[in-house]
DNA sequence: TTTTGAGTTGTTCGA
DNA sequence: GTCGAACAACTCAAA
């Protein structure tokens, strides 16, 4: 029996490189039959959005492709899960069964269950890990609990080994006589009924080799300005490497060390551009080390103190930030550039959200849902993560003083208004003086720009210093013992 | 056990 | 225009 074929369950592990569920694959010496099964049902209540879908769907084919290049197919199937496997096994007389792992609440919980049922019935089934570089397992304080706090976290995982080199991807996969009848990607209905990916395919090309040139064209250039142009939406200053990650078209072991690989030729002291990076990386790690060790956060907020917080109850505003009609241009720059793309420069998810949170009072969790609907680079782990720490009512959050003003964040990471101009082309016309505040405009300039407020862009929604006061105010109930504010 | 230093990303106000 | 302080207190993590 030692001729029955592996098989290689491909998640969100969606490359050939670097993948070690798929080298130990190969080192059996056995056939491999890699397989992907739709079951996005078993991921509720988080299954997975229209923009991640389209994503999928794209990587999926990627995939495929590159799985043909080595000789080998990717058998598409649908869940349940558990009968998918159980029909695979039967079908190809599999006695092993090999995935990378994941880490959000349901799908761990389902894994650990799909593990046990498999060993009972003498499938040997094992697990490996391709999305970290710290599994949630390793990193703990010296007391044995989980960090909560990142630097610390951070601190501690520089002090463990660091992350092993990436192994290459195999030149070959060895088949089987026949491969099992498979779905066509298509088949799953990924795509959007209603074409609304233009902007999407403009934006992206998702593949295992966009991913990694994209990586080497970061970390051979651009990383050494990060510290410095991270923050410039107008600029492309980040990696974008996010979707890919989430996906695991690319690891982060991978990047890790195309960073060091050319940090190391230019040595210098101190906290470099680099380090900044991969700490940025480390935020990922920790927003997964969270969720594993405090899988309600995805519900509910991790202080509880903030279950009573005075929330607004406002569908209005909520669909004006939604639409990009807050009539602050950063905002409306930011929710236009994520539905078009799919994608949203960091510097602005902060803005957009302390918004939503503070100034219009709205629960984060429906931000939460929105990203997690446009996002293409959607991650539990990182959008619970995000949006707590918004809320501030997270592990590590921010202080609930800090209430971003739209205005000056504007101002300052976008100081000619080049990003507004781009996503708002209703105000393309203004001067940069008041590209970020249309309403404080003379009626001479606004005419000339053809600006009309209320018209073709909106008045604010809230005022900024009334929205500051009333936040303030709100978490002012969070932070006293609830008599005082009785 | 107790103590101590520290904690991603900001804004406003008054000197 | 620039600068420092205030905006709170808490809790984490390590010594």
């Amino acid at each position: 029996m030692t001729e029955s074929p592996v098989l290689l369950w491909f998640r969100r592990d969606l490359r050939v490189a670097d993948n070690l569920a798929l080298q130990a694959a190969c080192e059996s010496g056995r056939a491999v039959i890699p397989i992907f099964i739709w079951a996005p049902g078993e991921e509720a209540p988080w299954e997975p959005g229209g923009a991640s879908n389209w994503w999928l769907h794209h990587a999926l084919e990627s995939l495929r492709s590159s799985l043909e290049k080595l000789g080998s197919k990717l058998i598409v199937r649908r869940g349940p899960t558990v009968e998918a496997i159980t029909r695979l096994v039967s079908e190809t007389g599999a006695t092993t069964i090999y995935w990378n792992r994941l880490y959000e609440p349901a799908i761990t919980e389902r894994d650990i269950r799909i593990k046990n049922w498999l060993r009972g019935s003498g499938v040997e089934a094992s697990s490996f890990n391709a999305a970290l570089m710290f599994e949630p397992d390793t990193v703990q304080t010296r007391l044995g609990t989980p960090y909560t706090v990142f630097t610390p976290y951070w601190r501690a995982c520089m002090d463990a080994p660091p992350p092993e080199a990436p192994v290459p991807a195999p030149k070959r996969l060895a088949a089987p006589a026949q491969f099992p009848e498979s779905l066509r990607v298509e088949e799953l209905g990924l795509l959007p009924k209603v074409d609304w990916a233009g902007g999407m395919r403009k934006s992206w090309e998702v593949s295992e080799s966009a991913a990694i040139s994209m990586g080497e064209n970061f970390a051979r250039n651009a990383v050494q300005e990060y510290s410095d142009e991270r923050d410039r939406p107008d600029h492309q200053g980040t990696s974008r490497m996010s979707p890919y990650l989430h996906f695991g078209q690319i690891g982060p072991r991978q990047l890790w060390h195309m960073v060091k690989l050319q940090s190391s030729k230019g040595a210098r002291s101190g906290e470099s551009s680099e380090d900044c990076y991969l700490r940025e990386l480390g935020w990922r790690e920790f927003a997964h080390s969270l969720l594993h060790y405090f899988p309600a956060t995805t519900e509910k907020p991790l202080r509880s103190s903030f279950e009573a917080f005075p929330w607004r109850h406002d569908e209005k505003s909520i669909l004006a930030w939604q639409r990009g009609r807050t009539g602050y241009p950063i905002v409306d720059a930011g929710m236009h550039e994520l539905w078009t793309t799919g994608w949203m420069h960091n510097r602005v998810r902060m803005v957009v959200a302390s918004f939503l949170v503070k100034h219009l009072l709205i629960h984060w969790s429906h931000g939460a849902r929105w990203f997690w609907d446009t996002l293409v680079d959607a991650d539990l782990a990182s959008n619970t993560l995000g949006w707590q720490w918004t809320a501030g009512c997270g592990a590590d959050a921010a202080p609930y003083f800090r209430v971003f003003n739209p205005i000056l964040q504007g101002e300052k990471f976008d100081p000619n208004g080049a990003y507004v101009r781009r996503w708002l082309p209703a105000l393309a016309g203004l001067p940069s003086a008041w590209i970020h505040k249309p309403f404080e405009a003379p009626k001479n300039v606004l005419a000339s720009a053809n600006v009309v407020l209320g018209g073709n862009y909106p008045n604010p929604i809230v005022e900024h210093k009334y929205g500051r006061d009333r936040a303030l105010a709100a978490y002012d109930f969070v932070k006293k013992p609830e008599t005082e504010n009785l």
